[in-house]
DNA sequence: TCTCTATGTCATGCA
DNA sequence: CATGCATGACATAGA
């Protein structure tokens, strides 16, 4: 399909975003950029960016593009702004298309073209060029959908480019043989739409290929170098005139999947990364962390995976378990809070076991603590049993409740003693229990089953401890897993913070990536200029680029096609990817 | 009075 | 099987 057709349709087109979306790869452009919900939130943001300088923008710009209807790119969606470098925007008006008069050719120069250049920097620049789409070749091939890359194992100087033996135009020219003129005024640059060529044109090919190994099938294989030496502003120059989309081809370097990432937290990166709103934009970009999200920010892009923290956390917040549990252990806490419930004598006598249900309707006017006193258990009262507060604070409260004030000292004490009992504490009290409830809690069974052996208990007596032992461990069982269960959400917390931290990094190591990337395309892309601006045919003339185009072939050869052949190649490998990602 | 938090307790499962 | 521990669920007190 063609840009244009969806251009121009220009409604909120999941195919147009994903063309758009595919588009600014190489840009570094997330497709939540093109996202209707999210752009017009994004749009101050690119805006911003975009201010920011050239730098900034390229990563918005398919989505301004498509907001404002700016110029856009038929082939590769991809917008440019109106001011370019003077340099820039000479070669973008002077691209050739098939509508455009030959003249225009001739405003062309090769940026890179000296007359004082020597062979061996064309060679040198020649390896480099090899060398990038060798590392390419690495990074593409393993789509069979996407176009071919075979880039030769050897020592890309060695190959011997050399056009075809049937092409009508030139023979057994290859690029070294080629006549490099020096510095041609009139040299004419090719056009970006050039993508690659199908077999049956082989009669009109012009293929610069290592010596004899220029097989059809190579050639079919072959690679639009165009969208890869071409800088999205050149691309976007093709709008009014081109037709076939090209995809970039090294826009396979870069993961689909890692890509659906890139939006709003990598322009905020690209600005100047702040991690705190970062964080935030991270939790609106997640949608299965959990977090606060909001998918209507970036539906199409929302990663299934991200990264669960619970390996790490389960292990660290086991080992906080344990470190949580001696750490109790280690307060020795009983947890015996105040509690003025109490039972009354008729419990103490026939209580057989424990009733929840007493505490309510026996809330009492307990023994006179003055009998209590007397009672063989009632040293162990003062024990500290409170299982948060201090000894010494515990000492120190003795200060009475209101209610209290008007009975006596003895009285008032014991009152307040007795709210620091617990209901446990009070049941023992009640059933004349001879030990402190710390030593039912805490004593070894060994030695608890001595020490029961040592009095002679009531049944009801013996059901009471053995409650008072259950309840007992098992408050502080309870205790101390709501202690870890604090700790394993702090660990959660902690690691929740640590992978936004991880992830806010990689994503600043993925736009510096991104970066890198296009200054290496815009080195590619000079040298193609110089290697194409200095082929000259059989009689001396350079080659114009509204008609031909270099192709990379997947033998690692370099082919100078027809333009019209390699546009129709590269309508058809354009469908390609659309057909495999849906 | 309602809500929230801390704590105790019970039931249950596991070792 | 008894015991202890862990934990979810519920109840209750208190701020």
């Amino acid at each position: 399909m063609g840009w244009e057709s969806h251009l121009t349709a220009a409604s909120a087109d999941i195919d147009l975003i994903d063309i758009l979306w595919r588009q600014d790869i190489d840009l570094g452009a997330g497709r939540e950029v093109f996202d209707y919900s999210q752009r017009q939130k994004e749009q101050d943001v690119e805006k911003e960016l975009r201010d920011g300088g050239e730098q900034d923008t390229w990563a918005g710009e398919g989505a301004e593009a498509l907001a404002r209807n700016l110029l856009v790119d038929g082939e590769t969606g991809e917008s440019f702004p109106a001011q370019f470098p003077a340099d820039i925007s000479s070669i973008t008006e002077a691209v050739p298309s098939e509508s455009e008069p030959p003249d225009l050719q001739n405003n062309l120069l090769s940026p890179l073209l000296t007359g004082t250049e020597s062979p061996f920097d064309l060679e040198q620049q020649w390896q480099d060029l090899m060398s990038i789409m060798e590392m390419q070749a690495m990074e593409v091939n393993t789509s069979a959908s996407e176009i071919l890359y075979n880039a030769p194992s050897g020592d890309p100087l060695s190959t011997n480019y050399s056009l075809a033996p049937n092409t009508p135009i030139n023979q057994n020219v290859s690029l070294h043989q080629a006549s490099l003129g020096g510095c041609s005024q009139d040299f004419l640059l090719f056009s970006p739409e050039v993508e690659s060529l199908p077999v049956a044109s082989s009669s009109t090919l012009l293929p610069l290929v290592p010596s004899n190994s220029t097989s059809l099938n190579s050639t079919f294989g072959s690679t639009n170098l165009t969208g890869l030496f071409f800088p999205p502003q050149l691309n976007g120059t093709a709008n009014d005139t081109a037709g076939p989309e090209l995809p970039d081809p090294l826009g396979g370097l870069l993961d689909e999947a890692m890509l659906d990432e890139i939006s709003l937290m990598d322009l905020a990166i690209e600005e100047g990364f702040n991690p705190v709103q970062a964080s935030q934009l991270e939790e609106e970009f997640d949608s299965d962390s959990g977090l606060s999200l909001d998918s209507s920010h970036s539906p199409s892009s929302l990663s299934s995976s991200e990264g669960s923290s619970s390996s790490s956390s389960s292990s660290s917040s086991s080992s906080a378990s344990s470190s949580a549990s001696s750490s109790f252990s280690e307060e020795g806490a009983v947890g015996y809070s105040s509690d003025s419930e109490t039972l009354d004598l008729e419990e103490a006598e026939g209580a057989v076991g424990y009733q929840p249900e007493y505490s309510k309707f026996c809330r009492m006017s307990y023994q006179d603590p003055a009998q209590l006193s007397c009672l063989p258990y009632l040293e162990h009262v003062g024990h500290n049993h409170t299982y948060n507060m201090a000894p010494s604070a515990l000492d120190s409260a003795d200060l009475p409740p209101p209610s209290a004030l008007k009975k006596g000292s003895k009285e008032k004490q014991a009152d307040f003693l007795d709210k620091q009992m617990s209901r446990d504490e009070h049941r023992a009290r009640a059933m004349k229990i001879p030990f402190t409830n710390d030593k039912i809690i805490n004593l070894p069974v060994e030695e608890f089953n001595e020490l029961l052996s040592k009095y002679q208990l009531s049944e009801a007596q013996l059901s009471l401890i053995r409650d008072i032992r259950r309840r007992g461990k098992n408050k502080m069982a309870a205790q101390n897993c709501r202690k870890r269960k604090l700790d394993t959400i702090l660990n959660l917390e902690r690691d929740v913070e640590d992978l936004q931290r991880d992830k806010a990094r990689l994503l600043r190591e993925k736009v510096e990536f991104l970066r890198s990337l296009r200054q290496m395309k815009q080195k590619v892309q000079s040298l193609y200029q110089e290697v194409f601006g200095r082929l000259r045919d059989e009689n001396g003339r350079p080659y114009s680029p509204s008609q031909y185009a270099l192709q990379y072939a997947g033998d690692g050869s370099v082919l100078l096609i027809p333009r019209t052949m390699a546009d129709q190649q590269a309508r058809r490998q354009e469908r390609k990817p659309k057909d495999r990602r849906k």
